[in-house]
DNA sequence: CCAAAAGGCGAACGGTCGTGCTTTTATTGG
DNA sequence: CCAATAAAAGCACGACCGTTCGCCTTTTGG
């Protein structure tokens, strides 16, 4: 890896902590640059628009999603196991223990761009948004045929409900400080389960 | 009520259609002022300061959701059916039906606030969502002594469960553009209901 | 109807934004 | 070690930001 490829891979980390505090909107390159103590055109001559900025930081918070959240979760065993081990995870993604500081990077960006015009950038959340409740609604499906979960549960509706019970945690704990948020989440998530136990 | 009130009043309520839809970064002073074809300090003059004009807007939007979801909600009587048309109106608030044309006013501006440093304007929105979950636990806990759900269910944890599920809704409909998002949240709000029932 | 007050306009300010250029400095391969 | 190449800096630009101020126009109360 060449110096420039070096640079760009540690202003794009840089990148990725400033929006999950504070939104893509919130990413100027003048305030990367002071971050990372390069000159705003030196620092933009890595990328050649924001866009391209923007499109590489989201890509950049969707390989650390994979790397920290998903892959590990992946090891554990099928079904409910797996299932407990993403949503503890994403727990911990969600409150910054695992990478970024101001929670979930996706959270953040999400709620900015539900009503944006279509973009490149918009896609790209989009289509990571979307990867994120397959693997929900996959994860559940093992459940069912290992077992686990009864055969009529709706492995989508489920991965819409897990969705909602993570908003709801990202928004008491971040927004309201609610110290009870995890126990809350927990909670709902427990009940999700046994709702859809055999 | 003066010219000078009527303005004002005329430009929160286009303030308030903005900020639902580009958030409280996308509401630009300038902006305004060529939407309501007024000269931007003119425009100006009414609020003295852009965090002001902030303010106003969010209070704009509460007044606007107390008076077009939640009053009209509490005519219905107490318990389960006014927890149902609560959550009816919110569904319709939250697809522009209602009001503004960019969803939930307060989804907007949570995700966007939920790291900000303090101020008067994060100070605001907190309190209008402490407000609503409040208002979402008491009428749970009004349903409980009506004897619509079980004295054990947890009214703070049924409010934490259903806004997760209309933060779901909204992220899958404004978001995903998911045509089912809208049935998918009735079903789940339909599975919380039957978990609490007696 | 007229004076006083309120509302609105136009121009200008210092800043910051994203984005081009040209020049200087680092890195690298032969 | 030196030439070729890549990376970073410096500087300038037009656009828009929030904000101020002085002037004009409209509304209002007596």
């Amino acid at each position: 890896m060449g110096k420039g490829e070096e640079t760009r891979a540690a202003v794009l980390d840089e990148a990725a902590r400033v929006v999950s505090t504070a939104g893509l909107n919130g990413l100027t390159i003048g305030l990367l640059a002071d971050r990372m103590q390069l000159s705003k055109s030196g620092l933009f001559a890595h990328f050649r628009s924001k866009e391209q900025l923007q499109v590489a930081v989201v890509e950049r918070a969707a390989e650390l999603f994979a790397e920290r959240v998903v892959r590990p979760a992946l090891q554990a065993p099928r079904g409910e196991p797996r299932l407990r081990e993403l949503f503890d995870r994403k727990l911990r993604w969600d409150n910054g223990d695992l990478a970024l500081p101001g929670g979930c990077f996706f959270a953040s960006v999400s709620a900015e761009l539900d009503d944006a015009p279509p973009g490149r950038v918009r896609d790209r959340v989009v289509s990571a948004e979307r990867d994120y409740g397959d693997l929900l609604a996959n994860i559940f499906r093992t459940g069912i045929s290992e077992g686990h979960f009864r055969p009529d549960a709706d492995p989508e509706q489920y991965a819409f409900d897990i969705r909602g019970v993570l908003l709801s945690y990202h928004h008491a704990s971040r927004l309201l400080a609610d110290p009870k948020a995890e126990d809350r989440a927990r909670t709902a998530f427990e009940a999700l389960l046994r709702a859809a136990r055999i």
